[in-house]
DNA sequence: TCTGGGGTCCTAGGACCC
DNA sequence: TCTGGGGTCCTAGGACCC
């Protein structure tokens, strides 16, 4: 979906249309989730910090994240999606693949999905179709927005070979730099690049994984219902915090956030994080595994204030988190244990 | 520029077990 | 006295994605 959460927020404001609008979570400490092309053109983007956001376009309209909304606006995405295939790999609340190839006409067949997500949510999107997901995630991107792209095995170098290796998913600002340090600047270049010299910077698997993105190689299998693994809540405070006390009751609330979501869903989990980040913006964590799975809020806050006692009480805490990891659920995390000897006939 | 919130996957060391 | 080879689980950090 082309800025999808501005997108949706313009369904109700039409007024804003052609406007540099961004939808952020506002505050000394936010960040623009979503940026309007209008807000584009002056430098912004998601992820920038919005004290920058507004140095560089000062008429910036600036509006709250209303999660609710934009999850009923993704059903409804995906919803239309699945009228054409029922595989349908859906990543993130924007974001998905569709099966086409099982049809003679898969060009049509994406036309035809661009319209209909039009008319179903008045929303405009952009389509990859490629023999694969990481072509079709590309090609999605080429020719934005309201964009319609094809790559196949024949025009993928030509067509992306002279652009930056960072274009790749996996490859973020850390590889690029590492790549870059290497002579490596576009995706034709790591195609061509030494196997064993990949394999040196950056180990066995993730070394000979990027040689393969760049030659367009990737996965057709399509996750159609991936179980969450981990839930977690945090906040960002505007101003970093000393007060032992206060954050003492953060942390009780987060957990019994996360504890509640996880009951509504008939889910338990075995090892409780505590994230914390100090200034200036070092992240630690620290966990504690259960000798059983729990949903139990009382259990988890307890085990969360243990954690964060493990770390100096006087340093400044600009954020705290609390998560819970290795999900089960409800029925298979009271499944007897297995026989404990290891023998088949107790 | 000064960095949100919610996730996933990978790595590496240490404990522990056979 | 010094020392194997495998496996799993746990913890912490890091890179990356939407």
């Amino acid at each position: 979906m082309d800025a999808f959460y501005v997108s949706i927020e313009m369904l109700r404001h039409p007024e804003l249309r052609g406007k540099p609008v961004v939808v952020a979570y506002d505050g000394p400490r936010g960040v623009v989730t979503t940026a309007s092309y209008e807000a584009r053109r002056y430098g912004v983007h998601s992820a920038l910090p919005m004290v920058t956001a507004r140095r560089r376009c000062p008429e910036l309209i600036v509006l709250p994240v209303d999660m609710q909304l934009y999850k009923r606006g993704s059903n409804k995405v995906m919803e239309t999606l699945r009228e054409f295939s029922d595989q349908v790999e859906v990543v993130g609340l924007d974001e998905a693949y569709v099966d086409l190839s099982s049809s003679p006409v898969p060009q049509s067949r994406a036309q035809e999905i661009k319209r209909k997500v039009r008319e179903a949510t008045r929303l405009v999107c952009s389509i990859g179709l490629a023999p694969n997901k990481l072509m079709a995630k590309i090609a999605s991107d080429l020719d934005k927005p309201d964009g319609f792209f094809v790559l196949d095995h024949d025009n993928w170098l030509p067509v992306v070979g002279e652009k930056p290796a960072k274009l790749l998913p996996g490859v973020g600002p850390r590889t690029d730099e590492r790549l870059r340090s290497m002579g490596i600047e576009t995706v034709g270049e790591l195609a061509q690049a030494e196997p064993r010299l990949l394999e040196t910077t950056f180990g066995p698997t993730h070394g000979v994984g990027l040689r393969d993105r760049a030659r367009g190689v990737g996965s057709t299998d399509l996750n159609m219902e991936a179980k969450r693994k981990s839930e977690s809540r945090e906040t960002t405070f505007p101003e970093d915090v000393t007060d032992r006390e206060f954050l003492t009751e953060k942390v009780d609330h987060l957990a019994r956030s996360v504890c509640q979501s996880l009951s509504s869903n008939g889910r338990r989990g075995r090892t409780v994080t505590l994230k914390i980040r100090l200034r200036p913006f070092k992240t630690y964590t620290r966990s504690r595994t259960l000798d059983q799975h729990t949903c139990d809020a009382d259990l988890v806050a307890r085990t969360a204030q243990e954690l964060l006692g493990r770390f100096d009480p006087q340093a400044p805490v600009r954020l705290v988190g609390v998560g819970v990891a290795g999900l089960t659920n409800n029925e298979a995390a009271r499944q007897p244990e297995p026989t404990p000897n290891g023998l088949l006939f107790g």
